[in-house]
DNA sequence: CCATAGAGTAAGCCGATACTTACCGTAAGT
DNA sequence: ACTTACGGTAAGTATCGGCTTACTCTATGG
């Protein structure tokens, strides 16, 4: 794998509710593709796309047994996240404290 | 205000590209919707849309002064998707060792 | 009061993308 | 070897959503 996986890529994968509704199963532990699809609306060959999305994206990692393709929730992609939102995160705070304080002064009722 | 906003509607916000830019834009400082436009390749209508939804999601908050409508980054949403990814993660990670324990096998393939 | 600036909304277009079915490859089981 | 199970890929469709222009409203300034 060892790509890095970018923010960017993480959040738009992330931004498919089918693929979070893949995520969260695989929260519980490693799935073979056709258990995935049994649990949600959509066909087979769906999921299948969208693992290869969420591969990209560094979240999933995927490991062959026999016809068995076992999909398992990846960190390195939810670290990137945790990265880049911790990140936002301080700079947003910091600019808080800046604005704040030029409101007080300023002052526009 | 600021209703609670679900890590969902967070991540469909985050999702998107454009919405991304507009709020590390935001990042460094309340703006106007004009000037939100004037550094981004889209419309100012866009922008404003853009801006409907990252409210509805509360990563930014509005306030009116005169004509301008100043926008901010807002913690809340923040909040949401940090809380929601770290019971990810904790999960996430109680998964990996149970199936580590279960499995003899290491490395990535 | 009229003009201008800023912004939200409506309607419509268009491209992206999330689906589907069909097909092909591969690994086990018999 | 045949069959069955599992899964990736291709091709096509159709829905969704992001963007634009046009319009309207409000607020400030002359």
């Amino acid at each position: 794998m060892a790509y890095l996986s970018s923010a960017a890529e993480v959040l738009d994968a992330l931004g498919d509710p089918t693929r979070r509704a893949v995520l969260e199963l695989l929260r519980d532990g490693p799935r073979a593709v056709v258990d995935i699809a049994s649990e949600l609306p959509v066909s087979r060959p769906a999921v299948s796309q969208h693992l290869r999305v969420l591969k990209g994206a560094g979240l999933v990692t995927e490991r062959k047994d026999g016809t068995r393709h076992l999909y398992r929730v990846d960190r390195d992609g939810l670290a990137a996240l945790r990265t880049y939102l911790e990140g936002f995160w301080t700079d947003a705070l910091a600019t808080f404290k800046e604005v704040a304080e030029q409101e007080q002064e300023g002052g526009t009722a």
